[in-house]
DNA sequence: AATGAAATGTAATGTTATTACATATTTTGA
DNA sequence: TCAAAATATGTAATAACATTACATTTCATT
């Protein structure tokens, strides 16, 4: 037992706070809409939000939607040996849903990229846009 | 021949400015960065940097590297067949170099996933951040 | 030359993110 | 327990990235 305490990452209470917001959102939002919807729980500055989900995605909760500049809770869990692949995201320019999605493929060709180049990766980012199903169907 | 005129696109004076930037450059640069580099041709606003690269990126002569808000030229050539699958970047975070890539495999399972779920992909981002492999050599 | 479409110029502002520094809280270990 | 060290927070200012709004110019076509 004492040897998980290690792994029993605690969160701050500002980190609670924004991954609170961000897993009740099931959508993307910025950090500065976070910023605005948590100031009645006393957070007054942008610095707040931020180094809260830096730490977040270190610890893998959140992922950070690089072409929109938004911020999602991850779709998984977080229990024991809960593997977190190479995540890739749809996001839908008319109506803002995204979808999170995993593609063992995906991260095996992007394995064997970086290893016969050479590189030495540490965290990919894959989005797709344009339009979810219910978009397409309504008529481009 | 008088069928191809209609393909033969023009660039303006702003984005071929721009575009001979980014060509020259071999290493992603900034909007801000490129109006710096343009002021003695004559640029003043940020706008006629985005303005030309929005068409550049239209056109497929550069891609936007979401993760770092910076801009390159397309690796590839733009000539008659040449066809622009989905390009892949890997970029370095110690040194800044970025290599283009392009796997026909990712392309293929993200249209897989995208048809199995009815998303209409228009785009596609796909980034690897870590060390090149000369940086990886130069000890962490 | 007159028209309309596309491109450009300019200013102001909006949005996203970081730096710098001060203070407070928690953890550690003598 | 208590002081030192490490971690987390607070606050202000500013930097970096991008867009809106509107005026003017250029260019292809009549």
């Amino acid at each position: 037992m004492a040897s998980h305490e290690k792994l029993v990452e605690k969160l701050t209470k500002n980190q609670v706070l924004v991954l609170a917001e961000l897993q009740s959102a099931h959508a993307p939002v910025t950090a500065y809409a976070l910023l605005d919807k948590l100031r009645p729980q006393g957070f007054r500055a942008p610095l707040q939000v931020y180094r809260a989900l830096d730490r977040l995605m270190a610890l893998g909760h959140i992922h950070k939607l690089e072409s929109i500049n938004a911020f999602m809770a991850c779709a998984h869990g977080h229990g024991e040996g809960q593997h977190h692949g190479v995540a890739g995201f749809a996001i839908c320019d008319k109506c803002g849903q995204v979808s999170e999605f995993a593609d063992s493929d995906i991260e095996h060709r992007l394995a064997a990229w970086a290893k016969s180049n050479g590189f030495h990766a540490e965290k990919s980012a894959i989005e797709l846009h344009g339009q979810c199903s219910a978009c397409a169907q309504t008529e481009a």
